[in-house]
DNA sequence: CAGTGGTCTAGACCACAGA
DNA sequence: CTGTGGTCTAGACCACTGT
């Protein structure tokens, strides 16, 4: 870990620990600097992640401050937490989620997959349809489309753990970033019967398009979710 | 508009205009810094905005390289329309959105809302309940809540346009950030009469909590959108 | 090896706020 | 005026990549 990151992280202790008094601004930058043995520029960069991460909040001519409420109550991990994955969603949560597998086939893309994938009609792509239970629980149909020739590998064994544990860990490819949307929607057949739901029950999808660190896409998926078992929660900081 | 803006525009403009081969890299920091007069830090700096947005994405021993989904379909621009307020929204689009009021009073605030605004129960609060629709049609349903005492001088004239011009504008505050949170629900009774939707339809509710930038909560509301309408579109870009 | 981005420094000047 | 954060510089070294 790099130092902008260990002053950062050593910061953010301080604040949860109530080390600095939550009524006035924290030491200035030049100040805390010299404390970490490190230029004005670092100490910055550092607490720019803390900004991010709605810890502090900077006041030209004043000083740097505490966001109190986020102090209280630690519901900004939400920045760092949000991963993909439900796997990773769950982990905080110390539970862990179970899959069963409700379709696994290998065929060729539709028009609009393979432009959400930036491949052409000829590439093979897996079609996944996954039910993710938590605590024996129905809370999310996942329906993954990702290109055979970018992620090889997945099998059934994969399907039924996480298949971002087996890009990062056995792939050893590394995940930039996503695109999501977020809609309302009814309940369909397959929501009814394996969510467990009503016919008129709401259902909150999300539709996330992911890419690797070298900008492919490896990933186009649908998460339909029960409305009373989630929500989707975002953190917005104005540039 | 400091120097790295002005460098992180010119680029963005010269990448969607095809200035850059999008099948290479772009030409490396210490070259286009030497192009832009400036630093190589504070042409990272430029670059790094484009990065956060979408447009680009950097392998360490490569170069920098352009997101070609990025460049086509122009739908990142969510990054920097990701303000809050549905005129905000609709202003890119050329649209703008009228409101009827369907609830305005001050009151005392529950446990739960002062919690949120970060008041105690004897600050009054508007209660505020609008209609927004655009081209006639009705869009969405919002409940707003506000401290009196932070922002004032809300009336009729400003409900029928936008609060948030009258917070930057009128008040001269400028607002930092949100949290949000999103869900599917049902749609109740006030849903169906003014959104014009079935007991069976979905709503896609927005529960946020508006920041200014000394930190105070300044807002807390839902907005209730129809299902047909509306989908919220967001970025993530790993650490 | 050379070329790329990632980090870090020491110092400078600017913009803004309060006394 | 002083003290704060915001920006910018010129240069250094490191980490990673492909040749």
């Amino acid at each position: 870990m790099v130092k902008y990151q260990q002053i950062s992280k050593e910061m953010r202790q301080r604040l949860v620990d109530g080390y600095y008094s939550s009524n006035q601004p924290i030491p200035d930058e030049v100040t805390l600097a010299k404390q970490f043995d490190c230029s004005r520029m670092t100490m910055k960069k550092a607490l720019d992640i803390l900004v991010t991460e709605g810890f502090l909040y900077r006041k030209r001519g004043h000083g740097t401050f505490i966001v109190k409420s986020a102090i209280q109550s630690n519901k900004l991990n939400v920045v760092s937490n949000d991963t993909l994955g439900l796997s990773n969603l769950l982990k905080g949560q110390g539970k862990r989620p179970t899959s069963k597998i409700l379709n696994f086939e290998v065929k060729f893309p539709t028009e609009e997959i393979a432009s959400h994938l930036s491949i052409d009609l000829d590439t093979p792509v897996y079609d996944i349809t996954r039910l993710r239970c938590v605590d024996g629980e129905p809370y999310v149909i996942e329906h993954t489309y990702m290109p055979t020739t970018l992620i090889p590998g997945i099998n059934e064994k994969v399907l039924l753990s996480s298949i971002y544990s087996h890009i990062s860990d056995n792939l050893g490819l590394k995940v930039a970033g996503s695109h999501r949307k977020i809609r309302a929607s009814k309940a369909e057949l397959l929501d009814q019967n394996y969510l467990d739901c009503q016919p008129d029950d709401p259902i909150l999808e999300v539709e996330q398009a992911g890419y690797l660190n070298n900008g492919l896409p490896f990933e186009y998926a649908f998460a339909r979710h029960r409305y009373d078992k989630f929500e989707f929660t975002t953190v917005h900081i104005r540039r």
